[in-house]
DNA sequence: ATACTAAAGCAAAGATATTGCTTTTAGCTC
DNA sequence: GAGCTAAAAGCAATATCTTTGCTTTAGTAT
């Protein structure tokens, strides 16, 4: 169940959903992250509570969704001119963006919302990154894509995840130069 | 906040503990996690909800507390008489464990729970595993503790919870040679 | 335009969560 | 070991959230 796509997904229904993602977005800003319910949210997108209820489920649900959302939006990856360049540019920024409070949050809701529907989109979101890099470059065939998931997206992931902490921008360095081929 | 644990941890407490903890359990066997309620808990452990409540706030927290415990029993590593081996065997063992819908639940719980409270219990486990093989084995220098966390136990992890794919066991293998020394 | 029906609104009923107060009892002191 | 103190459980009333049947609104097709 990817964005909760009516049947009938034009007028009302989409500006229902826009003002109720609003109001989550608006509301997780406010920062009362504990208190954030549905008849809250409700209210302040301007719907009934058994809108939400009968198009999301329940507030878990909602919140994957918002979260999902965020991270169907892909941005180019930065070009810096090389490949190696590129993945550690991207390296970076990627660990900058999932561990800072927020990212650490749309993870969480992405991970506890529906089970395993939405959990893909933050793995999709990281794997179509690299992709991208990838093809940039078709020359250079180390490392391979499954090789930058397991040995640089994974760690830094479940540092933040598990570990909840935030390697400095010198581990991230680290992990990128194991993945390179030796240079000659 | 680890299991709990009350300012008198004695007799009644002790007791409603267990009571409530082997409840959770049961019902988590019987399979209704989607109707898995805190009154539910509460009449099969024979107490009142609020005594729930008040003591652990919520059902993600409970869960989260039940699944740390699983995660706090510490069994040894298999010994298999050699570095590499224990390594080997551990990690399949682990994989196994992990990705098993029960293993795969209580992760997603301990994630769940308190805010980055328990979420260390399942990284804790994992560690503690490695550093008594890495103990075991004192003049085996390379892999470091370290290095298998971020290349053995990181990529299985984000493979179950983020792609949600139970990787094969050769792929296992696969991580496992990548991180040993060549031989000569 | 009109008909058809998905989706929203409304409101009552049902379930869960919170809370003030009372009772029980673990742990301490004598 | 008997008594004291306060932590933690029980109880019950209240507040809040969730579900659901029915009505109304408004996309979409004809």
């Amino acid at each position: 169940m990817a964005t909760k796509t009516p049947v009938r997904p034009g007028g009302r229904s989409a500006r229902i959903q826009q003002s109720v993602h609003l109001a989550v977005n608006e509301l997780l800003d406010g920062g009362n992250r504990e208190d954030l319910t549905v008849p809250l949210i409700a209210a302040r997108a301007g719907v009934t509570p058994s809108t939400i209820y009968r198009r999301w489920g329940d507030l878990p649900a909602l919140l994957a969704d918002v979260a999902a959302q965020y991270f169907e939006t892909d941005e180019v990856p930065q070009e810096t001119g090389a490949f190696d360049s590129d993945l550690r540019a991207w390296g970076h920024q990627f660990h900058e963006e999932m561990s800072s409070p927020t990212g650490v949050q749309y993870i969480r809701d992405v991970l506890v919302g529906d089970q395993g529907g939405h959990s893909g989109a933050c793995a999709g979101y990281a794997l179509a990154q690299v992709e991208q890099i990838a093809q940039r470059w078709p020359q250079a065939k180390e490392p391979s894509v499954p090789e930058i998931m397991d040995h640089l997206v994974a760690p830094l992931m479940y540092g933040i995840v598990f570990a909840g902490n935030r390697l400095s921008a010198a581990d991230v360095d680290a992990l990128v130069d194991r993945l390179l081929p030796p240079e000659d």
